[in-house]
DNA sequence: TTTTATGCAAAAGGTTTGCATCGTT
DNA sequence: AACGATGCAAACCTTTTGCATAAAA
């Protein structure tokens, strides 16, 4: 991940290189603010913009993917083709394995009289077996 | 529409109807505020508060859905089943028949130990043909 | 008459930006 | 040395909320 990032022109600093490991082991779809928390553990002075600026460098050289969710951005480091549950009550984002949910919607790379394809997002939602049995830990509240 | 909104034990207001009318016939999954611009020829002296509240009643009532985006939420009156080809350079969004990428995602009804499916959106992530031949009109610029 | 909706203004909350300084290359 | 990155603070923008008033039912 640092070395594709080099080679886009971009600098490795030590802030950039914790976020970057911390996002690249993150399985929960953190956003920026629970990625500052995370990574502020060891590098305290750590600020927001700076993880704001570097989700922005890491979605631009295509390193991790952004998921748009009602309170904020989330983000993902998994490139490989895969689909999200995301729980309306509590905001909690499953991955779901492509085969799981037959067959992938195969898109074609150009739509006739539209555009080009570049990516396809597959967003589930509904409610989680936890929040639907009552105990919603409110992992971080979601509106609407 | 009107008539479940009144089922729901909400009220009926003139600025409701208009907002209603305009939402029912746009094709072009517009944001708060274009929905906001088109009403107010109609209707000066109606407040964004309002507009935001009657689309959240809207949603609520099952009756339109929501399209996170970038800038601003977008709304869609199509309940129909379809996807969205949505353009990351100005932000259109095309409704895409379900049976033009072949075939339509089957997600069943409960993801096994995950949860209950309520809905499924796909976005089709791409470039339109008139953003890559470089006359972006801009629409909304789209951030990132 | 009771209760919900409206408008106004202010607040909230996530994200972006200007700027001086620091650190990579 | 040159230029990108960081931190701080302030700005931005969409969306939400408190409150008094207006208007549905």
């Amino acid at each position: 991940m640092t070395q594709a990032l080099k080679s886009g022109g971009l600098r490795m600093t030590p802030q950039r290189l914790e976020i970057i490991r911390e996002i690249a082991k993150a399985k929960d779809h953190p956003d920026a603010d629970v990625i500052l928390a995370r990574v502020r553990e060891r590098v305290p002075m750590l600020s927001r913009d700076t993880v704001y600026r570097t989700m922005d460098a890491l979605v631009d050289a295509g390193l991790i993917n952004k998921i748009l969710m009602p309170r904020a951005t989330r983000f993902d480091p998994d490139r490989l083709p895969h689909h999200h549950f995301i729980c309306e009550r509590c905001g909690k984002i499953v991955d779901i394995d492509a085969d799981t949910v037959s067959p992938l919607p195969s898109v074609p790379r150009m739509l006739d009289g539209i555009g080009d394809v570049r990516a396809v997002h597959v967003h589930i939602q509904g409610v989680c077996h936890r929040c639907s049995e009552g105990h919603t830990q409110d992992q971080k509240r979601a509106r609407s």
